[in-house]
DNA sequence: TGCCGATCTGCCCTTTAGTACAATAGGCAT
DNA sequence: ATGCCTATTGTACTAAAGGGCAGATCGGCA
């Protein structure tokens, strides 16, 4: 069972919420984290909402930002923070079910518009040089273990400092290294790093 | 009322669909366009997906795209030509409620995991900017020969191609290099390509 | 003229990177 | 069971990168 908890100013619940979860909780406080499953609703206005959420997510259970006012910045701080949703504080109690369900399963949740962007956006980052197109179909010809070495790499990593970060041997980072740039056509890791910068 | 109608190959009914929709109807062939409010959902294996994806398009229906075995590269391919979700061929019955709810409303729908690639990609476009003026600052630090290197460098050259291309030896690129290092602050390198790619 | 910065280079050395060859072990499918 | 794949690690070697020390040339500038 999921406990769904609201929080908001003045600690009190939205019809449409209980609606949606007749065993809705307030809250004008960031609760303890608890052993259920909880999805923490935060409803927060402007230049509070960022350190509120940070709060919030310190308790380890997913949270979505509901916003009296949905912007793309705000949907963009909110996500990058770390939020798993975004939506309209008075969204419709079938859509907030929409949510909870993915939400709870892990997943992202936001509107269609901001998510129209995104597609925009991220279509335009893949799509514009060709190469980086591929570079991504070719991403998921790598192993778990070669991609995370290969991302590390991809941030400047040196062997050693990959070997520490994965608790693993270099030996092992060269052996998963090798079989990266076998499979994605590269010759070492500077080819690899500039190939995966931007994905 | 919402008409559902799913285009696969065998034009059979998968169980899934019916408990979704009970009034799936199920075709092999794209239907001529209706005025009730139809969701085409576009079963199409491999390469004959985007011919098919783009007929459906035409009747001027949503288009739902179901994939055996979804993938980023595909799901890009699918939404990009104009679908307005991507989901699994099997994806549950509530799921493709869910869907077909974003879809008739006129949004578009993506799995969870497409969803966070999405975010990270927008994010990486929203954000970016910032940095690329710093290295670009910086840039000007180096004296030309310096900068000529790093910019083959960032490039993926190694030393000794650098110093072909350029006509000095060896150690003369590195040389250049470890000055340019030591005034953009980086350690080798990798670093130095990452810093310098996008500019 | 003498000093300075930029460019270029050689020798030599250490540290990283990358590869060849080989081995062990768990998971999974036939 | 018998492969096949993935992950892990070792030894040993070659190649590439990076840097210390030293020296050369050249153009500008006080």
């Amino acid at each position: 069972m999921i406990e769904n908890i609201f929080i908001s100013e003045d600690g009190e619940l939205n019809e449409r919420w209980v609606e949606a979860f007749p065993a809705a909780v307030a809250s004008s406080q960031i609760p303890e984290p608890t052993q259920a499953n909880t999805i923490l609703w935060l409803v927060c206005p402007g230049q509070w909402l960022i350190p509120r959420l940070e709060k919030a997510l310190a308790s380890n259970h997913p949270v979505v930002v509901m916003s009296s006012m949905p912007n793309e910045t705000e949907a963009f701080a909110a996500v990058s923070s770390g939020a798993s949703g975004y939506c309209h504080h008075l969204a419709s109690p079938s859509q907030l079910q929409e949510i909870a369900t993915v939400v709870e399963n892990g997943g992202f949740w936001v509107g269609p518009e901001l998510l129209q962007r995104l597609l925009v956006l991220g279509l335009k980052v893949v799509t514009k040089p060709k190469e980086r197109k591929l570079s991504l179909q070719r991403l998921d010809l790598l192993t778990a273990r070669e991609r995370a070495v290969a991302v590390e790499v991809a941030h400047g990593a040196t062997n050693k400092e990959i070997a520490r970060s994965l608790s693993i041997s270099e030996r092992t980072v060269k052996a998963h290294l090798s079989a990266a740039f076998e499979k994605l056509g590269v010759s070492d890791r500077v080819q690899l790093a500039l190939l995966l910068h931007d994905v």
